[in-house]
DNA sequence: TAGTAGATTTGAATCGTTTCATAGGTAAGC
DNA sequence: GCTTACCTATGAAACGATTCAAATCTACTA
C-alpha cells in the first residue's frame, strides 16, 4: 500500500527530507511555515510513516510481544489485559500471539517477534520453547517469563506458586472429608499442569488414607472437561472418585456441565469439584465453583514492570523471580456435604 | 538486539550477501558447500533475520493484523482463533489488537498495523474508526470489516444480522408469554449493540401490549451485567420486568448473578433472561443461558478468506458482504413458567 | 584445445526513514 | 558595515535484507 513517502511529501511540501522527518519527530524545531506546508502535503497525500523504514533506522520496535497458551482462557486475557494497561502507560503497544498450546506456532511467534526486534518479549512457553528463548536471551532479546520459572536461567519471571496452588485445593478437598480424590488434566508436558499436580501429590501424601487417581486431558478447555466427565459419569457409582481437582477452570467447567448432562451425578453431593484460576466464570455456573485464585492482571502488568527494568538496566541488570502466592475461593461445588 | 546482519555471516562463511541471502530463501540455487558454511555460520553466530529490513524492500508484510473490541470476549477469541487457523494455512500470522472499546486504543492499533504495512486488516470498528479506514483503504490497505457493515463503501464485510439476531431474542421472551421487557447493554455507540437494539423493537412494535425498556450499561462486560442486575433486583418487584434481552451473554451473566446473590429474583421463574453470543460459559451458568448463536469461528476465517480474494484481485476487486444468520438457542433461563 | 551452455556467485542498487555535520539566514551588538 | 550568535534547513550517510544483471566457474562437446 501507499507508495507514498517522506521525499514525496517533501517535493510537494518544498522542503528537503530531513525537514519533514523534523516535522514529525522534533517539531519545536521547525519554523511554523516549514511544519504547516508540511502537514498540509501530508494530509492532502495521505502519507502514512512506514514502519519498516523507521525501525530499520532506530534498531527497535515500541510493540512487546505476548505469547499465550490460549486467549479463550480468561486468565490470559485478563493478563493481557494488564500488560496492556502498563505498557499504554510506557506509550508501548502490545502484541498478541496465541499458540494454542502448540510447539509449532508458539515457534512461530517468538521467531516473528524477534525478528521484527520487538522492545521485548512476555512469554508463557511450552517448555520446548526454553532453548530458543535462551538463545534469543544471550543475543539481547529481553524477555520476561510468564507463569514458567527456571533455576540456571537468568530469566526474569512472573508467576504463581502453582505448587502450592495445587496443594491448596486438594488439601481443601481433604479437608472437607473426601479420601478419592482425581487430578483432571493434562498434558502433564505444561508446567502449570504438572506443578499443580505436583501440589496436588503433597497434599496426598500427608494424609495416609487419601488417594489420587489422574485422568489426562489433551488440552485445558471446556470441551476436554466435558469429556472427562462424561467418562467419569459413565463409571458405575462406586468406581468414582469423591471430589475432583481440575487443572483449570475450563475443564472445571465442562466437567460440572457433563455432570449435569448425565443426571447421574450431583456436585457437591455426590463429588466435590474444584477448579483453578478463578476466571469470572466461576461464580457463574451452574454450581459455584471453588477455585484457587490468580492475580491474573496483576502478573500481565508485573510482567511488564520486570521487562521495563530489563530493557533500562541494559547489559548490567539483574533478574528477578516474582512469585505471587494462590488464594483459595470457596464456594457451593466444594461446600460441606449436606 | 542481535546486531548481527547478514554481512557477518557472509564474512564469517567467506561468501557474499548475496550468496548468504540465497541460502536463506532460494536454497535449491544455491551449492552444497556455500549451504553448509553459510548455515554453520549462522548458528556459530546466532543470527536472526532482521524483519524491518527485509519488510522495507519487500514492501508487504506476511502479517494480518486483527483489531477487536475485547479480547475477553469469548465471541472474539473464537473469531481470533478461526482467523488464525485459516491464516496459518496460507503461511501468514495474525497478530491481535485489544481495543478495550476505546477510541483511542483504536486508533493506535489500526495507525500501528498500517505504519508496518502489514498483508492486511481484520477490524471490528467503532463507529470513530470508519473515516481513517476509508483512507488507509483508499491508500491501499486492504480491510475486512468484522461484525460491521456499511451501505455506501467499498468494503468487504463479515456479519451476523444483528437487527434479525435482537428479533429473535425478543420475539422469543414474547412467545413465551412476556410483556415488560428489558434491553440491558450499551454503549449504543457500539453498533452490535443498537442492531440488536433495534430488532428488540422490531419484535415489539409487532405485538402491541408489549413494551422495552432500557437500562443502559458502560461496556458489555460481566461487571458491567452485575451492577445492572443489582439495579433491578432492587427494585420493588412490581416495578421490575419480566424478562431480560442483553445485549452479550457476559452482560446476561452478570445480571444473573447478580439476581442470584440478591436472593430477590429467580430466573426463570421471576424474570426470564436471554443473552446473546452463545459463549461456551452461557450453557454452564447456574441456570443455563439461552441465548443467539453467532458462528464466531466461521466468521473469523471467513474475513481472513475475503481478505485473501481482495488481496488477490487487486485494484480490480469487488467487496463482497457476508452475513450469517443467528441461531435462537433456548435453555433454561427462558423455559416456559412452571 | 577452444567453445559453449548452464549453473553459481557476486556486488551494487534499492527500499524509506532518521540523524547529524554543514550550510544558510537573520538579528543584535559594536 | 561587520562580526558574532543563534536558529533553521539541507542532504548525504547510515540501517540490513533482497534482487538482478553481470561475472565467474564447470563440464561437456566438437
Amino acid at each position: 500500500m501507499s507508495s507514498v513517502s517522506l521525499r514525496d511529501v517533501a517535493a510537494l511540501a518544498g522542503v528537503s527530507v530531513g525537514s519533514v522527518s523534523n516535522v514529525l519527530n522534533r517539531p519545536g524545531s521547525v519554523s511554523a511555515s516549514v511544519s504547516e506546508r508540511v502537514q498540509s502535503a501530508i494530509d492532502s497525500l495521505g502519507y502514512v510513516r512506514n514502519d519498516a523504514a523507521r525501525q530499520l533506522r532506530a534498531g527497535q520496535s515500541r510493540c512487546i510481544g505476548l505469547v499465550v497458551l490460549d486467549i479463550g482462557n480468561p486468565f490470559f486475557s485478563d493478563l493481557a489485559r494488564g500488560a496492556e494497561r502498563r505498557a499504554t502507560e510506557e506509550g508501548l503497544t502490545v502484541l498478541l500471539g496465541d499458540t494454542e498450546e502448540d510447539p509449532a506456532r508458539e515457534r512461530v511467534y517468538i521467531d516473528l517477534f524477534a525478528e521484527q526486534r520487538v522492545f521485548g518479549l512476555l512469554v508463557s512457553p511450552l517448555g520446548g520453547a526454553m532453548n530458543r528463548l535462551r538463545d534469543l536471551k544471550k543475543r539481547g532479546l529481553s524477555t520476561v517469563l510468564v507463569d514458567w520459572q527456571t533455576e540456571g536461567d537468568r530469566f526474569s519471571s512472573v508467576t504463581v506458586d502453582n505448587v502450592a496452588g495445587g496443594y491448596l485445593a486438594v488439601n481443601h478437598l481433604i479437608e472437607n472429608g473426601h479420601r478419592r480424590i482425581a487430578f483432571v488434566g493434562g498434558p502433564h508436558s505444561i508446567r502449570q499442569v504438572s506443578d499443580r499436580f505436583t501440589g496436588a501429590r503433597n497434599a496426598i501424601a500427608q494424609h495416609p488414607g487419601a488417594t489420587l487417581e489422574v485422568i489426562d486431558t489433551e488440552s485445558l478447555t471446556v470441551l476436554q472437561g466435558r469429556q472427562a466427565g462424561e467418562r467419569i459419569s459413565q463409571r458405575k457409582a462406586s468406581a468414582r472418585p469423591d471430589a475432583i481437582f481440575a487443572a483449570n477452570d475450563l475443564l472445571a467447567l465442562g466437567v460440572l456441565q457433563a455432570f449435569n448432562l448425565s443426571g447421574r451425578v450431583s456436585v457437591p453431593n455426590d463429588i466435590a469439584l474444584i477448579g483453578y484460576d478463578d476466571i469470572d466464570f466461576a461464580s457463574t455456573a451452574m454450581v459455584s465453583l471453588s477455585s484457587v485464585r490468580q492475580p491474573s492482571a496483576e502478573i500481565g502488568r508485573t510482567a511488564v514492570e520486570l521487562l521495563l527494568r530489563q530493557v533500562a538496566g541494559g547489559a548490567g541488570f539483574e533478574p528477578e523471580r516474582i512469585v505471587f502466592q494462590p488464594e483459595l475461593v470457596v464456594r457451593d461445588s466444594t461446600s460441606a456435604l449436606r
